[in-house]
DNA sequence: GCCGAAGATGACCGACTGGTCAACTTGCTA
DNA sequence: TAGCAAGTTGACCAGTCGGTCATCTTCGGC
């Protein structure tokens, strides 16, 4: 084993920082196409300093992509013990909605689909969805057939329609989520034409 | 009123629909990125002829995005006319579902928000599913507190989920378009927390 | 068959992108 | 406080994009 790594510089350690923040705005703002070059502005550094932190534009993308999927991970450890299920459910599909709206949709979409990293933080949030859902079936508030995979996913659409919608529409999520929601109850469920996915 | 223009040559013509049949499917691969130059090549024609047919990008885009709202506000009209309003608001459903997964949802919504003509189309589209779905509700079919921008908007939403899939699902939209339209009916039909939208 | 006009062509332009690097500055350790 | 590794900088590169235009080709009326 090595010796252990000299601590980074302060500096290093607060541009670091920032440079995630700002990718994180611009990336929400403009998406993938957001520009390094306005990043390092934003984060009030040279264009250089980027690639110093992250060797590629990929590498950026996947550390915010990642952030977010284990922030909504957290999230669904700790619904997974709440004595409500069907609340748990609700909560965490209103939390990881509010968070793909905030970061953006199509932006975490590309990030797991081009790095292994964020496929992997991804799929370990699904595994928590799993858990959540499993126990809202046992309690009887969502039909048999319905996975983790297409509550995510099931999520994801509701906020791409507010995201589709004209103009600012920040909470219409809120109104599909709870068609969906409904949708998902056993009573009166139509049978399901296609297989689940494996992930979402 | 200026006398009739002179017809357009044949070969003008001819240029123009391969045009429009390359625009349509390198737009559906690659969304709004695709390059004017790559669709040129695609019809077999250099790329000042498409600035000669289109005067800007944009021009290009909205003509292949009108195209497609047009066709289905075709299907629309007819299904306005089906003795079982319940089958005709699935299989209208059914049938945007497909035009939005062949085409590319993010492209139509690109199209519809940088441009008036292609604006217009998409209303023309959103007063016919209105109709549609009045007449699903008139049935009992749909619960009171949903337009037809709502069914678009979540229609929109299957398809989306099924592009946010992994690999080819070209078909997963119909599972949860099933999940949606359960979603729909009136029996335990949870209250809505926000107001439907003006548009899609 | 001639000829004018409409159409087609592709080299070219400027703007912008992600990424590199040699020169310079700064934080930390001894 | 001296020295050096770590960090920062911005000019620069190659590539791509949408868009222009002088030049050439082709259609179609006579």
């Amino acid at each position: 084993m090595p010796p252990a790594a000299r601590p980074a510089r302060v500096d290093a350690v607060r541009n670091r920082a920032a440079l995630l923040a700002a990718a994180e705005a611009e990336f929400a703002e403009r998406g993938t196409d957001a520009s390094i070059a306005g990043i390092a502005q934003r984060a009030g550094v040279a264009k250089g300093t980027v690639f110093r932190h992250f060797a590629t534009k990929d590498d950026l993308v996947a550390a915010v992509a990642s952030d977010r999927f284990a922030q909504l991970e957290a999230v669904a450890r700790r619904l997974a013990e709440s004595p409500d299920p069907g609340a748990a459910l609700r909560e965490f599909t209103s939390a990881t909605a509010e968070v793909l709206q905030q970061q953006g949709l199509t932006f975490l979409r590309a990030a797991s689909e081009c790095s292994p990293v964020v496929a992997g933080s991804r799929d370990r949030l699904l595994a928590s969805a799993d858990v959540l859902v499993e126990r809202a079936r046992r309690d009887g508030i969502v039909r048999a057939d319905v996975t983790g995979a297409d509550v995510l996913l099931l999520t994801c659409a509701t906020v791409h329609t507010a995201a589709a919608g004209p103009g600012p529409a920040p909470d219409l999520w809120r109104r599909y989520l709870t068609i969906v929601v409904d949708g998902l109850r056993p009573e009166s469920a139509s049978p399901l034409p296609v297989p689940a996915p494996q992930q979402p």
